[in-house]
DNA sequence: TAATATATATAGGTAATACCTATTAATATC
DNA sequence: GATATTAATAGGTATTACCTATATATATTA
């Protein structure tokens, strides 16, 4: 069986005529005819009953020719459904994103996107960096932004910017004496962390030399936020570490909170843009990519123009 | 597009690897990869994200082997169709018979039908001559039993019994006397005719010498069925022909009516099943016939005999 | 009755292609 | 480092869908 015999037996159901289903297949009468023939001896029943003066449809062939409209209107769709996708922004990007950067980075060139792509959308998902990487193996994502580096044999990936942390502090704190702020100096102080999973965590813990700092007593203290850790500090309980798009001046004159940059070259993270190597639409990502750089604060341009 | 490449894609989605869909498909393993291949460049879009390592689906790829399921399972279910239909019983033969025929003949053959071929089913349509054969063209119907000749150029015919015509009179009225009763002895009687388009009206006709019949006296008197005819004779009104088949004793036990057989070979008209030339279940045909005159009465199976 | 027109079937040749085996390439596992 | 697994590539072959030309059968017209 096949695609093509089926359309003509359709054609020459809707033409009444093996001569116009020829001309409306764009094919010749003979080729038709010899294809139907071989169809019927295929299916060991005839379709159609013909002669030079009349043709009519058996009831054998009526119910394969309901079954042949259904397939080749399917087949159709799925042509037309190849022509829509041949625009990539058809479907929506299914884009991953960390908690910690999702809420600050989005906002920069969300608007930016849907103004110079009209027809752009994108499903954001904000998880940690393990559940986003195993969708994106999956194909349940088609790419994530993450500050953590992956295995480049797998993904490709396209450094966005580095982002430096910055400590975040309660105005009576020790720390508020400082100028020009050390990792060092704040390892005698108690550092506020997120929960397991996020790797803010991780990162903070390496700028802050885990070594020196204890880590259990921290325990308590697990936050599933930004906002819950500067709550916490708000509430005059140690310091903790903040990616620089984080940063809300409001903190300063609403909560008592400061905030000092830790001036050094390992406190900070690079955010990259990360996909499947073979995924087919990663020109679509180049293109988003330049834009998520183009709209972010000077701040974090850093990697993009060295 | 092609059904089998339709197939492929469904096979490599279920089986999650392309070597064992090549597997399940009976084909190599690069065939199927390149006619996937070729279909996803057809498409102008990619399926499948493939690498040694992992295989994913593309969002448009779902959409495709969505589509592809369905078509390959219509297809399949047309497989399944053809099975069923190469027992010619599969769809119920569509079998046309004249209204003056139909009530007397079919229950002649009907039960045994039934019971020599169990899966058997027949759609009856009792209508006259003209449109039966209207819907044996167009094949509304399968085959029609007819009293009438018709082009053996255009249609099959298998002969199956001469029925002789009967007068049927009032016990009051002076054909009782005649022995051996021929049709110049009905000249003088007023005959009872059904409707136009009822082949008995013409056969009657055609008994009795049109010439010799004031055939407009008649006109107020044209009724549907011949129950009518021989209600309207019991009332003592004229006398009618009444074919073999259709005689009931009761006329004479309960209604004052005597019946008397014309004696001439030419008051008699011949039944026929006939069928389209190209009409594929001839064979059925056939085992019907020989059925139909097994089961008749001897008195008219004169034709098939002879 | 012959000539013309129309519809389907048949015959024979050709170009396209689906298929195979053998091999390569890349990655994972032992 | 050797072996196994998976997909892609290369090249050759047998199948087949297609064409044109022609035959056959019927209907219409001269």
């Amino acid at each position: 069986m096949n695609l093509r015999d089926l359309s003509y037996i359709v054609a020459v159901a809707d033409q009444g005529s093996f001569i116009k289903a020829a001309r409306a297949c764009n094919v010749s009468q003979p080729t038709l005819s010899g294809q139907i023939k071989k169809l019927e001896e295929y299916l060991g029943n005839q379709i159609f009953e013909r002669s030079t003066k009349s043709l009519s449809i058996t009831k054998f062939g009526e119910q394969v020719i309901e079954k042949a409209r259904a397939i080749t209107s399917d087949a159709d769709q799925i042509t037309k459904l190849s022509k829509e996708n041949s625009d990539p922004w058809s479907s929506p990007l299914r884009l991953g994103i960390i908690p910690t950067l999702g809420p600050y980075l989005i906002p920069k060139f969300f608007l930016e996107l849907k103004h110079k792509i009209p027809g752009s959308k994108v499903f954001f998902d904000e998880n940690i960096t393990e559940n986003l990487l195993r969708k994106l193996s999956s194909g349940e994502l088609d790419a994530v932004l993450l500050a953590t580096d992956v295995d480049k044999q797998k993904f490709n990936n396209i450094d966005l910017f580095e982002e430096p942390f910055w400590a975040a502090f309660h105005k009576d704190s020790n720390l508020r004496n400082i100028d020009n702020l050390k990792s060092s100096d704040l390892k005698k102080e108690r550092m506020l962390l997120l929960h397991d999973g996020h790797c803010l965590r991780d990162q903070a813990l390496r700028v802050c030399s885990p070594k020196d700092i204890d880590i259990e007593q921290n325990l308590d203290t697990r936050a599933t936020s930004l906002e819950t850790l500067i709550n916490i500090v708000a509430a005059g309980e140690g310091f903790t570490l903040i990616p620089a798009l984080a940063l809300q001046s409001s903190w300063t004159t609403d909560m008592g909170i400061f905030v000092s940059k830790i001036n050094e070259k390992q406190a900070s993270r690079k955010i990259s843009l990360i996909y499947r190597k073979k995924f087919s639409k990663d020109k679509l990502l180049k293109e988003l990519a330049s834009m998520i750089v183009e709209q972010s604060p000077n701040t974090v341009k850093i990697l993009l123009n060295k």
